[in-house]
DNA sequence: TATTATAAAACGAACGTTTGATTGTGTCAA
DNA sequence: TTGACACAATCAAACGTTCGTTTTATAATA
């Protein structure tokens, strides 16, 4: 009465893999735990995915997935950034920021980016983001150099961290603040945060 | 003939462990790779420390010491920022600020900050710093702010991992400029930012 | 009656740790 | 000066546990 087409216990896996994974990594976490956090039997995750290690890219990808369809409500992937006004681009970019914090701080993906800066260094797990590769790009054409120019991947990495420093540093951050995660006072500051320095970042007056 | 007292061993597995676990991860590195890597039996560790786990603290535990005695150089850790004049105060942490980049792009400190990041969230391996927590309180006392105050905290954020970016995202920086690690370039680069942008935060012009 | 989903049990491999034997070194009484 | 002894360092081997995965069986559904 209850063994039909049941994608809630596939569904239920995933939410415990992120989870877990965000908490203890990829590597502290065995497939024991998440079945039993998932109350499903240690067989399923074979029986979806063919393995742990399958599971993680499901989840990443299920991520990157979302992440596209996001960005398209703010960036056209397609349209070439040097072909746009330094000026409009710098707005875009900087409307860009702003949406990925909203992103990263929503419940869904904020696991997932604790995740993917924990495992980052696995040659295996290597991700490429599209959306990420369109804002190289375009911080390139408003700097007006190429894009594998050392200046622009410094200025890329100064404005990822600054939105996801609290992210970064999750258990000295909330740890301090006696929170379990940020609430919407904390991501009204990073938010202000970013429109004050990513906009000096961008506008190259030094770096 | 070669069976003398020799910390030789010891120091090795301490430079083997260091290395890995900042690669691969606590959980990640196995005791037997480290012995492999550092040419010493596997019962070494045990012997000499107890446990893995020991041997991690002790790896953090030497690098805080280092801390503290590299920070002496620039700060006094006994004087309270109380009775510092706002001014003076923020020359202080600028100062202190960018020796802490200094700090974190030696060879030798380079691993354990990313080995802290990757571990933060464990919560048997929590490491109180007091050099983090003397900086918090300058902080505090230049925005004239209660050392818990949100405010306070989010700075000290903003600041902390503006400066650590590039050890932050290392696979993703170091792959896009195809390098092993960072050169005087790179780190030239960063201190400028520091300089340039960690003032700005300081200065308090909103947050 | 296939097919899908679940269950319990078992698989070999890898894990951290411990054991017991062995080897070199320094100490000291004879 | 030497032989015996204590001790620190190292070794190979084995310990029990946990790991990810697979197998075989069973219940529910289309």
């Amino acid at each position: 009465m209850e063994k039909q087409k049941d994608e809630n216990s596939k569904s239920r896996i995933l939410e415990a893999a992120t989870t877990l994974f965000a908490q203890k990594g990829f590597d502290g976490t065995s497939i024991r735990e998440i079945c039993k956090r998932a109350n499903v039997n240690l067989c399923m995750i074979s029986y979806y995915w063919g393995g742990k290690q399958e599971l993680y890219r499901g989840i990443i990808e299920n991520l990157l997935e979302k992440q596209i369809e996001y960005s398209k409500s703010f960036l056209d992937l397609n349209r070439n950034p040097y072909d746009i006004s330094v000026d409009e681009c710098t707005e875009l970019l900087l409307k860009a920021m702003e949406k990925c914090v909203d992103f990263f701080y929503t419940n869904i993906s904020s696991d997932l980016i604790v995740i993917l800066l924990k495992e980052q260094q696995r040659p295996d797990f290597i991700v490429k983001s599209p959306v990420l590769d369109y804002i190289r790009k375009m911080v390139a054409r408003i700097l007006d150099k190429d894009i594998n120019d050392r200046e622009v991947i410094f200025k890329m990495l100064f404005m990822l961290s600054q939105i996801n420093s609290p992210r970064i540093l999750p258990a000295f951050s909330l740890r301090i603040l006696g929170q379990n995660d940020f609430c919407k006072e904390d991501i009204d500051i990073i938010k202000e945060n970013v429109k004050l320095y990513i906009n000096k970042i961008i506008k190259a007056e030094a770096v």
